[in-house]
RNA sequence: CGGGAAGUGGCGCAGCCCGGUAGCGCACCUGGUUUGGGACCAGGGGGCCGCAGGUUCGAAUCCUGUCUUCCCGACCA
């Protein structure tokens, strides 16, 4: 079963395609626009979930779960809100099915079983939550609120792409609620930088911390803010979206609160969340052509252990080395599995732990033992070492962080090299079309112009960064006065 | 939702034009030999030909519809 996979030069969308595909990340499902996270892609996943519910729980927020299920009215309180979700909800009208008269054994929809209020499968549950927010809060001191969700949510895409844009998404919706917009606009940065930890620590992917412009915020939102990452093909990816919601929620769900001094006041809000399309960048950031490169911190697996022998009598001695080293890397909270299986050869072994993307394969055979030492080979770079047995725990625990740094190192010098500052349009169209990411720009900070830009070039703002510079210059396109770069780019 | 392409054992494909009841490689099962970068020999199992209609004595093949996927566009995390 040789698994071949399309080189990035020859078509970028089918090396991604192939990636998840073959390294077992997830499968095509039945229903348009949706996928099956195989195991593997939900080990990864989980271990992504895990350390960021410790992250929340750590800066001080609770976990909850609110209904799958919005009543129209609900969508309909916040006006931009609803505006830009409306286009892409499900719609649940019915709540029974009766067999079809006509055919045996086919069901329909009974038309009896018409709701009165049409349910909307959550796009995203700032209406739900805020609904259920009037009546837990009272006064300053039910705040601040902090609240997570783990879900799934459903936007009814055009075109879908596996874990990028799917019709159905996991992801965590952060709700919080607060006295002040100043404690709100606290809380909306604190969520942006433990996004940004933990996507440039854990997975290794380092991203730019910015503000959205208002064409590309957040449909409620006062301000949003992101972290966008860079793909290998020069495309930006949004990462992870923290929005101050200011008091747009809780005056559309009149949630109010007694402050100090017993006056009634409604609300400050944040939400904040990121997605399984996570995976999608870590897929097409790190990959290669050989496939999944998997960052040591989140990987499902981190060491593979590989037997070479001839017999059983040498099988034996292997194993008993491989058990002792295996259990001296589990002590040290490395996970690791033993690929002794007989109906693969070293070979294919090789081929397909690359494949998935291990960061670690140790092949250990006859005439390793009598060197006391093994083969160590690293995912990152493909190089291969020969590892004195005395010690390899250690050495592999250490490989691993440095499998780690190296991932995040090479990344950002990607991403560094990638960051084009122009100014006219000429260089500006040129530096898109032949080189891609990001390009950094002066705008004259309206709508228009950004509008006009991405009709021409597909690029469009990503983001204003957190920490600019200011610097007068000249707009990229109407030449009026700007007084800071912004970052344009094609994204996903 | 428009334009293009594709759906045939688990995977990759041939067969379709010219209708006659399905084949190849890999994978899988059994036995044996093997094992330092995708092993070999022998035997074997597995297919509603995406789905639904229609034409026909007979449909993987012709016709109609429909579903799913890919690529490219318009919309979005």
């Amino acid at each position: 079963m040789s698994k071949e996979i399309t080189p990035r030069t020859t078509d970028y969308s089918q090396w991604y395609n192939d990636l998840v595909l073959k390294g077992g990340l997830a499968d095509y499902s039945a229903v348009r626009g949706c996928m099956v996270i195989k195991p593997y892609g939900f080990a990864l996943w989980e271990n992504m979930r895990d350390r960021m519910d410790r992250m929340f729980k750590d800066t001080g927020h609770v976990n909850a779960y609110f209904p799958l299920f919005v009543p129209r009215t609900f969508l309909e309180k916040e006006e931009g809100h609803a505006e830009g979700f409306a286009k892409e909800c499900a719609v649940v009208t019915h709540y029974r099915l009766k067999a079809d008269p006509g055919r045996k054994g086919a069901l329909i929809v009974d038309p009896e079983s018409k709701l009165e209020e049409e349910l909307i499968i959550r796009p995203t549950s700032e209406t739900v939550i805020w609904n259920a927010y009037r009546d837990w809060i009272r006064s300053y001191r039910d705040l601040p609120l902090l609240i997570n969700q783990w879900a799934n949510v459903v936007r009814w895409e055009m075109r879908t792409r596996l874990f990028l844009r799917t019709t159905e998404f996991l992801w965590q919706e952060g709700h919080t609620a607060h006295a002040t917009a100043e404690e709100a606009v606290e809380e909306t940065r604190r969520m942006l930088d433990v996004y940004a930890d933990f996507v440039e620590n854990e997975m290794a992917l380092p991203v730019i911390k910015g503000v959205k412009t208002a064409n590309e915020r957040f449909a409620g939102a006062v301000d949003t803010y992101c972290i966008e990452a860079l793909m290998q093909d020069g495309k930006a990816l949004q990462a992870g979206t923290s929005h101050f919601l200011g008091q747009n929620f809780s005056k559309a769900f009149d949630v109010k609160f007694l402050n100090r001094e017993n006056r009634l006041e409604h609300v400050w809000a944040t939400s904040w969340g990121t997605s399984t399309r996570l995976i999608g960048a870590l897929v097409m950031a790190h990959g290669d052509d050989n496939g999944l490169v998997m960052p040591p911190r989140i990987a499902p697996l981190q060491v593979v252990i590989v037997p070479i022998h001839k017999g059983d009598e040498q099988k034996a001695l292997i194993d008993a080395k491989v058990h002792a080293l295996m259990s001296e890397l589990r002590a040290m909270g490395i996970s690791v599995k033993y690929d002794d299986s007989d109906n693969a050869r070293p070979g294919w072994k090789f081929a397909e732990h690359e494949l998935k993307g291990v960061p670690v394969r140790i092949a250990l055979g006859a005439r390793d033992l009598q060197n006391s030492v093994a083969e160590v080979a690293r995912r990152d770079t493909g190089e291969k070492a020969s590892v004195s047995l005395d010690g390899l725990a250690s050495h592999v625990r250490n490989l691993l962080d440095e499998i780690q740094a190296n991932l995040l190192h090479r990344a950002r010098a990607y991403r560094d090299a990638h960051i084009t500052r122009v100014d006219t349009w000429d260089e500006f169209k040129k530096v898109l079309e032949e080189k891609g990411g990001f390009v950094s720009a002066h705008w004259d900070g309206t709508g228009e112009t950004e509008e006009r830009i991405k009709e021409e070039t597909k690029a469009t703002i990503r983001c204003i960064p957190l920490d600019n510079p200011a610097e007068d210059g000249a707009c990229i396109f109407s030449g009026k006065p700007s007084r800071e770069r912004v970052l344009f780019a094609i994204a996903y």
